[in-house]
This record gives C-alpha cells, sequence and structure tokens, in this order.
DNA sequence: CGGAGACCTTGTAAAAGGTCTCCGGTGCATTACT
C-alpha cells in the first residue's frame, strides 16, 4: 500500500470520525471516496442505511469547494439538510420552489454553505447553473441516481439533462448514488451523466433474511380477502403497495376494520395528510400502510416485518425495491406477491403510449429554419407545450442527433445532422426501442411472479449477481420445485455476449436447466427454450 | 389491458345481461385564485 493511499483513507476516517460520528467506514464506502478525492467518478451500489450519503459527505469536506447534490423529492432534500446542519459540516442549503425568503445560491457562492441540495428541474434554468458555477463545485452528487432511468425518459426529463449540467459545472468529481440497479441499468446512467472511467462500487445485493413468496389467485375478490386476511393476522409493522389510489383508500379501510391500526398513501393525498402518515409510521405509530409507489423513497424504518404486494409492479427493479423496505434491521421479514396476471395490464397501459410526433417535428422544423440558437424557453412560448412535454421532445431530437444544445438554455441544429422529418423517424424509433424494452421488464415481472425455481436465485441474477445454488427461503425452494441449477458454462455462460438473428446483440443474464433469459439491447429481455437455441442455432457467441 | 359504473335492452314488472365509456402511477414548478 502506497504513502499516499494510507493518509488519504486517514483523512477520511478522522473526518467520517470527527465531523459525523461513523467510527468505521466499509471497504466500499472507501473505495469510492477514495476516488473521488483523486478526482475520478463514481457509481456507488449500496443497500439503504448502509452510508450511501457519507460517500459523498465525507470527501466533501476534504475538497475546497461546495457540493452540489441532486436530490429527487423537496421532502429529502429537507431531511438532508436537517441532517448535515446538526453534523456542523459546512452548512447545507435547499433551492427549490418551497423555500421562501433568503437567497441560498449566495450563501454558497459566498462560501457560507458547503451542500447545496437541487431537484433536476432547478438545474434546467441556466441562470441558477451559472450561478452554482460561479461557486466552483468541487463535487457533484447525484441521490437516487435509479431517476435517471426510471423517470427521465418520461415523467422527469430534465433526469436526462443532467450530463450537460455536470458539463457546465466543469465537470468537478461525481458520484452516482442509487440502492438498485441492473446491470444495463448502471451502464445508461453512466451513459446519461457523461461520467469518465467511472469507478463501480457494486455490494449487497442479497438479503437472507428476506423470505420470498408469491401467491396465485383466480378472481380479484379472492386476492383481496387473502391479503387482508394476511396482512390483518402477521405480527409487525408492514407495507401493502397497490396499483392504484383508489385501491390504496380501499385496503386501508379494510385494515382498519379488521382491527389493525391501517392508514392510505398515495399521492392524491394532501400534503398535511401525507406527511401524517410518514410521521405515524416513523414513531410507531402504525401497524400497516396501504400505499402506491409514492411511498418509500427516503424511508429508513429498521422493523419493517412483511412487504405484501397486491399487484405486480412494473419490473423486477421496482419490486426488489419495495420489498427491500422490510427487514432493514437484519430480522426476519416476508416479501409476498398477491399475484394475478391480468394485473400486469395495468402496467402495460402505463408503459403504452405513443410519441408525440406531431410536436417531434414542429420543433424539430423550427429549430432547423431558425439556423441560429434558438432559446428553449421561446420554443416553448411558441408552442404553448409544458416545459415536460417539450423536454421530453428535445431529449429524443438530441438523441436522435438532431438538436444540439447552444450555451445558456439554447438549441441549434447539428451540423450536418438529420432533416427534420428524417429526425422523427429516427427519434420515434429511440422511443419505441424504449417500450419494447420497458415492457420487457414488465415480461421480467412476470417471469418472477411464475417462475418454478428459487425466486431468490431469478432476482439476483435479473441483477448481474451469480447464484449457483438455491436459497431454502422462498416458497418454490420450501415446495421442493426449485432444482438446484447445473453449473452453467459453454457458450451461454452467466454475462457472455451472444447475438440473435433477429433481435441483434444481448448478454445473457440468467441460466435455468432448460431455458436462458438474455438482455437485448434493442428489445430486452427475452427467455427462450435452450433446445430451441440449440436445434434452431439460435443464438451466436459475439 | 382490464375493471367499474353508466346506460340500454329485454319483455313484461323486478332484475338480469349486454355494450359503451372512462379511468388508471411516480413530482417538480407555476399560476390563478380564495
Amino acid at each position: 500500500m502506497g504513502d499516499g493511499s494510507g493518509t488519504r483513507a486517514e483523512r477520511l476516517r478522522e473526518v467520517a470520525r470527527e465531523v459525523f460520528g461513523w467510527t468505521d467506514l466499509r471497504p466500499g464506502q472507501l473505495e469510492a471516496m477514495e476516488h473521488l478525492l483523486d478526482g475520478g467518478d463514481a457509481l456507488v451500489v449500496l443497500p439503504t442505511g448502509s452510508g450511501k450519503s457519507a460517500v459523498y459527505q465525507v470527501p466533501a469536506l476534504l475538497l475546497d469547494g461546495p457540493t452540489v447534490v441532486v436530490s429527487p423529492l423537496i421532502a429529502l432534500q429537507r431531511d438532508q439538510v436537517a441532517g448535515l446542519e446538526e453534523a456542523d459540516a459546512g452548512g447545507a442549503v435547499a433551492v427549490n420552489s418551497a423555500q421562501s425568503g433568503g437567497s441560498p445560491l449566495e450563501e454558497v457562492r459566498a462560501g457560507q454553505a458547503e451542500f447545496v441540495f437541487l431537484a433536476p428541474e432547478q438545474l434546467a434554468k441556466p441562470e441558477t447553473v451559472d450561478r452554482l458555477r460561479d461557486a466552483r463545485p468541487s463535487l457533484v452528487a447525484i441521490d437516487e441516481a435509479h431517476c435517471v432511468s426510471a423517470w427521465g425518459h418520461d415523467f422527469r426529463p430534465d433526469y436526462l439533462r443532467l450530463g450537460q449540467v455536470i458539463e457546465r459545472l466543469g465537470h468537478p468529481p461525481v458520484v452516482a448514488l442509487t440502492a438498485t440497479a441492473t446491470p444495463a441499468v448502471r451502464e445508461e446512467i453512466a451513459a446519461s451523466l457523461g461520467l469518465r472511467d467511472a469507478l463501480h462500487v457494486v455490494r449487497g445485493f442479497d438479503r437472507p433474511n428476506l423470505g420470498l413468496e408469491v401467491r396465485r389467485f383466480v378472481t380479484d375478490e379472492d386476492l383481496r380477502r387473502a391479503l387482508v386476511e394476511d396482512a390483518a393476522s402477521r405480527p409487525g409493522l408492514g407495507l401493502v403497495y397497490v396499483a392504484t389510489r383508489r385501491a390504496a383508500e380501499e385496503y386501508a379501510a379494510e385494515l382498519k376494520a379488521a382491527g389493525r391500526r391501517a392508514e392510505a398513501y398515495h399521492a392524491g393525498m394532501r400534503a398535511a395528510d401525507r406527511h401524517r402518515v410518514h410521521e405515524r409510521f416513523r414513531d410507531g405509530g402504525l401497524d400497516v400502510v396501504a400505499a402506491t409507489s409514492a411511498f418509500g423513497m427516503g424511508i429508513d424504518k429498521p422493523d419493517v416485518r412483511f412487504v405484501l404486494h397486491a399487484a405486480p409492479p412494473d419490473s423486477p427493479d421496482s419490486y426488489y425495491q419495495e420489498i427491500g423496505r422490510a427487514g432493514r434491521d437484519g430480522e426476519s421479514a416476508e416479501a409476498v406477491l398477491f399475484y394475478r396476471p391480468e394485473d400486469l395490464g395495468l402496467r402495460r397501459f402505463f408503459a403504452g403510449g405513443r410519441p408525440d410526433e406531431e410536436l417531434l417535428l414542429r420543433v424539430a422544423t423550427l429549430v432547423c429554419e431558425h439556423g441560429g440558437a434558438v432559446p428553449v424557453r421561446e420554443l416553448r412560448e411558441v408552442l404553448g407545450v409544458s416545459a415536460t412535454r417539450l423536454t421530453r421532445v428535445v431529449n429524443l431530437l438530441e438523441r436522435a442527433g438532431a438538436v444540439e444544445p447552444a450555451g445558456r438554455g439554447g438549441l441549434r441544429r447539428v451540423e450536418g445532422g438529420p432533416e427534420p422529418a428524417r429526425a422523427v423517424e429516427v427519434a420515434v424509433e429511440l422511443e419505441e426501442a424504449r417500450r419494447r424494452v420497458d415492457a420487457s421488464r414488465i415480461e421480467m415481472m412476470r417471469g418472477y411472479a411464475e417462475t418454478t425455481g428459487c425466486r431468490r436465485r431469478f432476482l439476483l441474477e435479473y441483477f448481474g449477481e451469480p447464484y449457483e445454488r438455491i436459497c431454502g427461503r422462498c416458497d418454490t425452494c420450501r415446495a421442493g420445485e426449485a432444482e438446484a441449477p447445473e453449473v452453467a458454462g459453454g457458450p451461454f455462460a452467466m454475462h457472455a455476449r451472444v447475438r440473435h438473428s433477429a433481435w441483434g446483440p444481448g448478454t445473457v443474464m440468467s441460466r435455468e436447466n432448460d431455458r436462458i433469459t438474455v438482455l437485448f439491447e434493442e428489445v430486452g429481455y427475452k427467455t427462450l427454450s435452450l433446445e430451441a437455441v440449440e436445434r434452431d442455432d439460435l443464438l451466436a457467441p459475439c
């Protein structure tokens, strides 16, 4: 071990101990911190509650200049600012529409705040980025970085523009942090943020204390009855994830009627009510929260004993994140999916929708005809569309190579890029490829629900972790149905690169005894029978 | 894609079955009102 690294590690440990009171740093954390101090970028996948925030907070204090933290929810920003204020870590401020008075950006520029928290939407304003750049940031942290991939394309398109923001800030060291990401999602995050030779730190996917089970139903009525009975009789604190706001209310009401302290939680509730449910949950005043996917980010309650799903979520990514909220204390906890194949229909509906060809063409044409740099703000006024819709379309046209950013919040045509009509075609194809991948994730969720193999193995291999055994802690293992896997070898080993004549290149993600699952770059996940693959020579190594 | 509720039809009076329409998840910010 060289002198430099020893000193660095010691300085990091000292700050961790003296400022934050953390007496030891885990290997993954320390490795990432050292890399950031050396000026490198990092992508860190660590389970919640294992000190992800430390990875940026500690080096931040050793680097000369403020740290920009991109965080998806204002509520999270508030908690993080409060935590840092307590630690006396050089001051922390949040910049968002909810703050009243004061001038947080001025504090940052004047060196009075070490940490500044913003949502990507704030960073869509060129003047905000300019003022941050003037403060010479020394570190950028992207918290909950899976949002780049999960939300960037449709819901919060400003997430896809963070790469440009990072460049405008002079590309100081960047660290992207998340608790869950498949290898494909990691690649997407790194590419989208423009990380350079990023160090990937990935730890602790397996949660051996989590029991896995799927219960299958024919009618919605039977499913509901069974779920309420189950949630009402299990000891300890639990979550019930549902697909709609209405179902959240209904389950909460039924559980109350069954004598449990239960509340609903969804984005349609008033902010004060949401807040109250959150607090009661945190303080042990509830037994069950029946919630949509709105509930969860930022919660770190150690003693959740069960997570039941009344309907499958849109992907194993979401599922693993949601069940990962159980058993953080390391004690035994259960994750049960109450499953009907029909309930995947709602997910297919959400993943559907068509790209807005008309708006794509109008934007491409306007930018092309303008000749110079068009301010995005002006485009929005001329077209009379929402910022979200316009940003989505601009993102697609940029990815299609038709337009590019020009200075502060401007857009111009790419020299030698496609004509507007052609640009729309390329953009539509990009969008459709995205939908195919989303649809294949839903299919993987179906695969999890319907597999006869070990469910833990299914999930871990989905996340790219080889698991050449069966767990004994899921329903298929306990029923003796899951067969121990053969030792996979040959041309279709885990992570082998393959090519399909119609679906193009892909990566082998898992191999059960008689079939393999491949993640194709253009069409997403596909499961193939090994017999058919061999008989018809469907896959070639590449 | 699938479920719920509205509306309609049937063919004789109180209700059952068919067809249609609409709705459904995540949050930022901004704006126009009480």
